[in-house]
DNA sequence: GTATGTTTCAAACAGCTGTTTAAGCCATGA
DNA sequence: TCATGGCTTAAACAGCTGTTTGAAACATAC
């Protein structure tokens, strides 16, 4: 067994995307603008269907409600990245099949190429997602957040036991420690979320994802493969 | 000049928090969690008031609006923050005013000393403040973030100052980068916005500050020093 | 005692919220 | 031609929103 499968099979013929009517279409774009600006609470309804430019109860018809909306909203564009993120995951496994370990930076770069090639595709909504994925995040959606752990509670399975092959030498307490803090240097990284801003004294606040990548990645790589409480650090 | 003065007064005699009565003290307790929980925009005044056993127009009274109400919110945690970290940076500088330079664990920890502090004084609103300011950082609520640039700025540039002496070797974009990737990861590990978790996933969600400490620290101070393009890391 | 200024209270204000209803439109297929 | 089913529409629903009002309760000072 040295050709790598994957684990599970949303990478190729998981959960899709439900195909939505033109107005359906309107609505969705309207309102991941606005719940991105807004947030989902101060987003009402009138507010995106005048947006959208369609009648009010469009959204009551097309989507059950204002939550399930908001779910329709988030997994529109998380599903095609997420497939993304396993279809990196599995090519890696297959390029290190015979070799003894993966290399961290090999790892991160299987995270940060999709995360790129969504930011500059507006036609997958662009950075905005990862501002909505931001929203998910504090504002805690109770429904959507069991949907995600359901559907895609695998892909952390599967970068925690790559990034466990490629650090051999810290325990497993010490590779979920890394793994967060790595994962959140990316994720509010490619989200923005940048508390010097706050006081406005920010000055990299460029949203250009190659210049993101170019310093964010040697960062992140030098954090996860540092020395473990005396331990040399892996290759 | 050997011994180094605060640029800024607010260590000593900055802003300081106005005397609340009982009541609106009741207001401000029963605010925070719920803005917290719910998050701003979803947090009715009814709520409140409800929650802090007051009346309705108690909020309209003693604060002017929602807004207000708000930013006094925040405010109150905010302002005995910025002191404590302004009086670390200002212990750092008196240590290493011999000294050519600081060493970088040194600017972290003067960082999240103030921040470990925090989060086990209950009296000082704990854990929750961060949780809150994160809020602050999604929602964007444009008159505290003014508020904020004008009586804080200065804190970020002090920052910037003694991240940039202990780390003579980069550049002044590279110290800026590090920085903004620096503080993304110290602040987003204490307020818990941990992504992972979202898929349910998460064994680290544990919001112990000295566990967190323990992991983050050395993570941080890597990314920190790591090498740039080819050049050896500062010391 | 009265007068003064501060704080509380219940009630009402106009406006917005998500959702539902029933009538109408319009293309499809018989 | 008529009927069917998908979709849109304006209107109404009950309920909640932040804020204001004027009267009542309160403590303090004279």
């Amino acid at each position: 067994m040295n050709q790598a499968k994957p684990s599970i099979p949303i990478g190729q013929d998981g959960p899709a995307e439900p195909k939505y009517s033109e107005t359906a279409v309107r609505i969705l774009d309207a309102a991941e603008g606005l719940f991105v600006e807004l947030g989902m609470a101060a987003t009402s309804l009138r507010l995106i269907t005048q947006q959208a430019g369609v009648n009010l109860a469009a959204v009551n018809y097309h989507f059950r409600s204002k939550d399930a909306l908001f779910e329709a909203v988030f997994l529109r564009r998380f599903g095609p990245w997420a497939r993304a993120c396993l279809e990196e995951l599995d090519a890696l496994e297959r390029r290190v099949a015979g070799q003894p370990q993966a290399l961290t930076a090999e790892v991160v770069m299987s995270y940060v190429r999709p995360a790129v090639a969504l930011s500059k595709d507006p036609a997958r909504g662009g950075a905005m997602f990862v501002r909505l994925f931001s929203r998910v995040l504090v504002e805690n959606h109770r429904q959507l957040r069991e949907t995600m752990s359901r559907q895609y509670g695998d892909l952390v399975t599967r970068y925690a036991r790559a990034l466990g092959r490629a650090l051999p030498g810290l325990s497993e307490e010490e590779v979920e420690w890394r793994m967060h803090l790595g994962f959140s240097v990316m994720f509010h990284a490619f989200a923005g979320n940048d508390i010097l801003k706050v006081f406005g004294r920010s000055a990299v606040s460029a949203r250009d994802p190659d210049l993101i990548v170019k310093h964010m990645v040697p960062f992140v790589v030098a954090g996860l493969t540092s020395p473990s409480a005396g331990r040399p650090p892996g290759p």
